[in-house]
DNA sequence: AGAGTGACACGTACGCTGTACGTACGTCAA
DNA sequence: TTGACGTACGTACAGCGTACGTGTCACTCT
């Protein structure tokens, strides 16, 4: 039995994570996961939260940018977040504890230095680089938060089409029809539909940001 | 003492999230808000999932809707998306709860309706009011995560300005640099730009739905 | 009037949680 | 050899969600 490390409890802690939601971790569990006892734990972590954001940071720490530097600024935007999209698909229970802590640890912090050089190299200033930034970053959240399920944890993954209950058509006529589109949800379809929107708007605002200091 | 009520116990979780955080809610505490017993709540709850679904719906069911349905489509949008973001300000440690648990009750699908006759109106066909539905709510969804603050849930909403601890320069140019545009944040100007820039994208797909069928 | 019924408040109890504290054992330095 | 230190671990405590049983009403039906 190797010797009881920080990463081996994040590690264990994210495959317990994934086999039965978020919901069932605790640390006798994971303990017991590694044969070992309760408080041997806290030798190499101070305490649950820590471990949470330890697991979060670490996940996060695991996407790959595959963005070629040299290739058109729009291709990179969407590459990058694609990568981020990976997380909901490598680690999908996991996902609900990457989003909902914030971090500022290195992990955190490279997919943002990434994410900004591209912007600036493709002409944005500062502030503008950082504003879109931070709407990508939403819209990246928001997404991942719908693909993963979100309710219960410990639900299956997939659930197939969960039928919503019969809605009163004559109360809601629009939902009503739509009830087939509502229902289900090809959530590759749907991240890429948004990501085009947004890398299309930032264009546009790129050209007219250009025209505008060129004129000026 | 007025009788207890489902109503009145959700108030007083509510009441009592907004006081000490969403961590500090238990079944007990309510109870005790309450003046009650702790089991007499499970006459009126079935369990506290259920409890916290209500609390959802019951800040969800708060907004209002304040768009003028003869106004410009994207001025709706734009107001609908906006009341959303009232809920951060109502109710901003309830605020977790609410994006964490997805409903499918009339409160949640009162706002869906309200924007789907919107984007049908405007000229969209159904299934690009769906997507386009969609890519708004996922990204009012991590806007508002963002802006609760997210991860200590016990923590005073407004943290003036925490700064990121000193980063390696070297290693994050541009992190470094923007460092100051990216320690704070003005929630309601990063909202609306964001929300700008969706807006404007739909837009321009109106605009070349509309030349595209026209030519066709 | 008396009996029956259902709704509701409540106490107790069980198995779970995170973790503070004390202890015991290994290895290394002096 | 002695001491210090890091680590593993058992015990214990306060708190959690909630299953279950009991007591007390208000009400209805005979």
């Amino acid at each position: 039995m190797p010797a009881l490390t920080r990463s081996r409890i994040v590690a264990a802690a994210i495959d317990l994570i994934e086999r039965e939601g978020a919901d069932a971790i605790s640390m006798r569990r994971i303990a017991a996961e590694l044969g070992v006892g309760v408080m041997s734990l806290y030798n190499h972590v101070p305490n649950k939260a820590a471990l949470l954001d330890a697991v979060a940071e670490t996940v996060l720490s695991e996407i790959t940018f595959t963005d070629d530097p040299s290739a058109e600024w729009t291709e990179r935007v969407r590459i990058q977040a694609r990568a981020f999209r990976q997380i909901a698909h490598h680690y999908p229970r996991s996902t609900m504890v990457v989003v909902s802590r914030q971090l500022n640890s290195p992990a955190g912090l490279f997919p943002v230095e990434r994410a900004l050089t591209t912007l600036r190299e493709a002409g944005f200033d500062g502030e503008e680089a950082v504003q879109i930034l931070r709407t990508f970053i939403a819209y990246i959240i928001g997404s991942l938060l719908r693909e993963v399920g979100v309710t219960p944890t410990f639900a299956p993954v997939h659930q197939a089409d969960v039928q919503l209950p019969q809605v009163d058509t004559s109360l809601f006529p629009e939902v009503g029809t739509l009830a087939p589109l509502l229902g289900v949800c090809d959530h590759e379809k749907a991240f890429e539909f948004g990501l085009d929107m947004l890398i299309r708007a930032i264009a546009v605002q790129l050209q007219e940001s250009k025209e505008g200091s060129a004129r000026g």
